[in-house]
DNA sequence: TCTAATACCTAAATCACTTAGGTAATAAGA
DNA sequence: TCTTATTACCTAAGTGATTTAGGTATTAGA
């Protein structure tokens, strides 16, 4: 039971956030990173999540590496240093966002 | 005005809490409302809130009530019981969503 | 053997929200 | 007094991240 409609604009600090606790990944690694993480509350599509990989790689805050396991392709991300940056960047903004949120709707959290 | 990407899923629970707390209200004073208590960075649009309020109406969360102020129109808003429960079923909702990211993110927020 | 899980991907459709208008009354300022 | 800002309501076309709904193919498990 994920929380749908809250959950939109979190994938790509999400994303970042989790390669930079996690090191190198793949995608349907992040996944199921995520579903573990968030007690299977959030399950990302990779119709969301293919399209956002390709496209922080292409803004240049991800790199790839294409390894074979066997037949099966399997495609490693990891965070380049504008990507590090961009992660902690994100994950501020966040908590910020809560901050601002929590006074909005009167409520602690934590 | 930053996190505009995150703030998307978030304006039926504003409006609904906000209600809640200051009990009747119109539009206009909602915008105020929110910008205070988000000390300027949430500053609602006209044409995210009204087709809001209309949509919260039609469901039965809302009931409406027009004054005229001299030849000036308002429309206040009151919560009906059902947009009362609705108004906290979101906001546990939205804690839920900060429990959970909380998690995913490995950040504590308080 | 055949289903589930792993693992990648694209593209059309959706829908909340932004952008960009519109009308009009009242307050403030030059 | 004229003009601009603010108050106060509204709609509709466009945007864009995400959903939905496909597709291909390998490997593990019952």
């Amino acid at each position: 039971m994920h929380s749908s409609e809250l959950l939109k604009g979190t994938l790509q600090t999400i994303v970042l956030k989790v390669l930079k606790d996690h090191g190198r990944m793949y995608g349907y690694e992040i996944t199921q990173r995520v579903k573990e993480l968030s007690l299977g509350s959030i399950l990302l599509t990779e119709g969301a999540l293919y399209p956002t990989l390709h496209r922080l790689e292409a803004e240049g805050l991800l790199k790839t590496e294409t390894v074979m396991l066997g037949k099966r392709i399997r495609k490693y991300y990891t965070l380049t240093p504008e990507g590090k940056s961009s992660a902690k960047e994100r994950v501020s903004e966040f908590v910020d966002f809560i901050k601002t949120m929590g006074n909005v709707l009167q409520v602690e959290m934590n």
